[in-house]
DNA sequence: TCATGTTTTAATCATTTGTTTGAATCGTGA
DNA sequence: TCACGATTCAAACAAATGATTAAAACATGA
């Protein structure tokens, strides 16, 4: 009777349910994707969403904090490696290190996805942001941008506390724009006439930590 | 029909939806406003937007073309300026001079509405890109920024065209980011423990600029 | 003032979307 | 095998929202 039926385990239905929702929110962001194409897509029916998160808020919240907590995990420990490396070699860690495990999170070859869909969550919520998505930022991505923060500090000691949170948040600004800038339309690309792209993911890598520590390297912000 | 003659009553309600609508859109976002709220706040007839717009998408649009247009003319003018003076003076423009400029129409004290507003429609057009936001971003956003583009290749000619096409698009990123950051909740705020803010437009110009002008300056980015 | 075209208004419609429901089905331990 | 809780399913529900309509109010030129 149940021969051609799919095996369904205790879990099996919830986890489809989140990986289909990771997929489609990082494609058509969160307001575009409805209970019913979501369910759909992960052939489940549509009262599984509600019967396993409740309702779509929760179901959200938990996609957001997924990944927000795994890149989180995955640059906490580029950082404490790179600390470690430097620490057995007797100096703090360049500049350059850290920028390039705090990119690395964000673009890498294997698993952009995930940079993808943090970038998108991230900017709904700046544009859109409620009570619960401020509460994943803070709980999952603040402890690792003040650890960035106080990396950072160390690496550029002639900037001012005052300038290296600034230029953070910029740095993170300017990752997460050019990240949702992907796709077959994107600006980058038409603007310059196929010359550039953030598809060209090592490109991506390249450019953006050249940029990034040219940025932390110099500047004449030092306390006036 | 008159066609000469306008009468007071044809824009008024109009010009009072755009109006509300920039502001309402500027602060709750745009899926966040309701014909009725919108309608409700401007004292009009819902109806009243459908007959003036057509439909909801219209007005977005709308607004958003209003806001896209009245920043690139603004930026465009000071880049004009610029060069005009620096041509004067037989030199090209600097790299801080541009930089300056294209801050300067986001980030101004006088009117700081409209480059919120500004960005808080890209990112949304990032996060949820319709085919007409893409043809405003096209239609009013392209050509400012290959001029810009252009201007900062010239300024910075120890970069290839590539990297400057690239450095542009982090800038944006950097900027409209950290824009949107704003308020009271900001993020910026609570991570540096009141340190700094990015409602401080001063401070925030200043930093931005420093940053941007880092960025561009050094860099070992040239072609390879 | 009247005739005409324009604008405003309240009410209604149609669609989308998240949620709920109650029955059917499944899995598992007794 | 049976019982029972967990899960799945089709269907229906309710709320929100954008759009439409038809009548009323208004403005204007003759």
């Amino acid at each position: 009777m149940n021969l051609n039926r799919l095996p369904k385990s205790k879990t099996v239905t919830r986890d489809r349910i989140l990986g289909v929702a990771e997929t489609l929110f990082a494609t058509k962001g969160i307001n575009g994707v409805t209970t019913r194409v979501l369910a759909e897509t992960a052939g489940v029916n549509m009262a599984a969403v509600n019967y396993h998160f409740g309702n779509k808020d929760n179901l959200t919240i938990e996609v957001f904090r997924d990944v927000a907590r795994r890149t989180a995990k995955r640059r906490l420990d580029s950082l404490h490696a790179i600390e470690r490396a430097a620490k057995e070699q007797g100096r703090n860690p360049e500049l350059e290190e850290i920028i390039e495990a705090f990119v690395d999170a964000y673009v890498n070859e294997d698993d952009s996805r995930s940079g993808i869909l943090l970038a998108h969550l991230v900017l709904k919520h700046r544009v859109n942001p409620t009570e619960w998505t401020r509460a994943v930022v803070r709980d999952e991505l603040d402890d690792l941008a003040l650890r960035y923060v106080g990396a950072l500090q160390l690496a550029a000691p002639h900037l001012s506390e005052k300038a290296v949170h600034w230029r953070y948040h910029l740095m993170v600004g300017a990752i997460l724009v050019t990240l949702s800038d992907d796709g077959p339309q994107s600006r980058m690309d038409r603007l310059s006439g196929g010359l550039c792209s953030p598809s060209d993911r090592l490109e991506f890598r390249r450019e953006l930590v050249s940029f990034l520590t040219s940025s932390f390297s110099s500047g004449p912000s030092k306390r006036r």
